[in-house]
RNA sequence: GGAGAGGUGGCCGAGUGGUCGAAGGCACCAGAUUGCUAAUCUGGCGUACUGGGUAACCGGUACCGAGGGUUCGAAUCCCUCCCUCUCCGCCA
């Protein structure tokens, strides 16, 4: 969520910022008129609250003899202020919505509903993208930023999709997967299983012994809050599963509970940065790319991830931001896969996301760079959200931290990367070195 | 799922209808002092919204798990819900 009151001081500067991602200015201008309503009914309230304050504090002061006469004067009064404060608040929604006569409970109620419609339409405003993200329209405009690597396009045999090479080594079941839960559902097998698992077990080595990230199992479900703290919620509902017995949110994302973790806390400035990961299988309805990416492994309604999130302070956002993304292009630099990394214009950002880049593995046998991953600088607006601050040692008032996140990386495109450059004329697969260890030592995967 | 206990400030913990934003302690900050890597003393120290001021700051309102209710007045009484703990049941 936005500043409210970086919204109110410069609207000018927050339309043109979010002109850039494409929200219209009037959405502005709606906060800023909700925004005024909230506050003059805030004034109103204070001074009936004020003033049954001073009253109230009055009698307890009398002598209890006097008490009951003071009291049968504030009834008087309230009786005739009532109908009076009824129409000065225009309190109709508040009168409909329950049932008191009490002017300030109305007078409340009816500030509730406003603060309710400054949330409605602040909670659907995006971030403020950093000032150096180029301007775009489309991905068209994101900006290829380095390439590693040299990505393989022609060699002596005919190079094949993963999907294919999957199938024949027995290691990837498609059909199985329809069969046990629809389109978009698949069975890894075998040594397919076993090299998901090598990946996921190396990448959390690296993430934990040699870049300094705490492991995390946390809750796949999570409720409402938690997922409207990241920002996925209420904007992206239709991307997320949602069982609707219990109110549980199935993560998109291992980003929701790892950012969520420190929810609703004042962290010491000394427990910054926090650095945390977490394998975990994420789940996404893709209604948005339903025909896109139906063949393979590439985008499927559930797909396992290694997760990075780190809570910094502001001043040092910028740098973490680019250590993550090194992190995370360590892993593809290890596996010997030829990688981009790419820059995403303003259109192209996620919602909560203020920067962001994508690094891309080359897949010579579908012939495409696939996003394996995607490092996000979400300055303080999700930590606005869910209200994640630090207090710094010169006593201050708690702070807003910045939040990031980034994939570490996803793995069924990392698989897809490593069965189609790794892919021999005969149909083998060899398995990356850094991996061996975590295969038994096993060298190929090949046709049993 | 059943029974009981409980949820108070960054943390611990008093407070059962009025002057309580809330004792006390810890932590933290500032100052004083001490022949010494710390103790002692003094003072300060919540958050949000909001009005005024360039500003340090001053004022108003709210907040004692959440939401309702009773009352002139609620941390305190009543109702509903959530969460935690203990015991029982069930279970990987």
């Amino acid at each position: 969520m936005l500043d409210i009151k970086l919204i109110r001081e410069k609207p000018d500067f927050v339309k043109a910022e979010l002109a850039k991602r494409g929200v219209d200015p009037a959405d502005i201008d709606g906060v800023l008129a909700a925004d005024a309503v909230r506050r003059k009914l805030q004034a109103n309230l204070d001074e009936m609250r004020a003033d049954r304050k001073r009253r109230s504090k009055e009698i307890g002061t009398l002598p209890p003899d006097q008490r009951a006469a003071a009291i049968a004067q504030i009834r008087q009064e309230e009786a005739e202020e009532s109908r009076a404060s009824r129409v000065l608040a225009n309190a109709v929604e508040a009168a409909a919505a329950i049932n008191s006569s009490n002017p300030i409970t109305l007078a409340a109620t009816q500030l509730a509903l406003a603060e309710r419609e400054v949330e409605r339409r602040a909670l659907v405003l995006p971030n403020i993208p950093r000032s150096y993200v180029v301007v775009g329209q489309s991905e068209a405009d994101n900006r290829v930023i380095r390439t590693e690597g040299t990505p393989l396009e022609f060699t002596a045999f005919q190079l094949l999709p993963h999907w294919e090479l999957g199938e024949q080594l027995g290691i990837i079941d498609f059909d199985r997967g329809v069969k046990l839960s629809g389109t978009r559902f698949y069975v890894l097998m075998g040594l397919g299983a076993r090299l998901e698992r090598a990946l996921i077990a190396w990448m959390l080595d690296i993430k934990t012994s040699e870049q300094g990230y705490l492991e995390v199992i946390p809750p796949l479900m999570v409720n409402t809050e938690t997922a409207t703290s990241t920002g996925h919620l209420p904007k992206n509902a239709d991307t997320m599963y949602h069982d609707a017995e219990d109110d549980f949110w199935f993560i998109p994302t291992a980003e929701v509970p790892l950012t969520g973790l420190y929810r609703d806390e004042v962290l010491d400035e000394s427990k910054l940065p926090v650095y945390l990961t977490a394998y975990t299988p994420c789940f996404r309805r893709e209604k948005m790319s339903a025909g896109r990416d139906v063949r393979g492994i590439k985008r499927g309604h559930q797909f396992d991830k290694v997760e990075m999130v780190k809570l910094v302070k502001p001043e040092t956002s910028d740098d973490e931001f680019n250590k993550m993304v090194e992190d995370a292009a360590q892993v593809c630099r290890r596996l010997k896969i030829p990688f981009r990394v790419v820059e995403l214009c303003t259109a192209d950002l996620s919602f909560a996301s203020a920067v962001t880049y994508d690094l891309e593995m080359w897949a010579p046998g579908c012939g495409e760079w696939l996003e394996v991953s995607s490092i996000s600088n979400c300055t303080d607006f999700q930590a606005r959200r869910a209200h994640i601050r630090f207090r710094g040692a010169k006593a201050g008032k708690p702070e807003l931290v910045h939040t990031l996140n980034g994939s570490g990386l996803a793995l069924p495109r990392t698989v897809i990367a490593i069965l189609e450059n790794y892919q021999n004329e005969d149909g083998s697969v060899t398995i990356p070195e850094v991996l061996r260890p975590y295969m038994g030592g096993l060298e190929r995967i090949a046709k049993t």
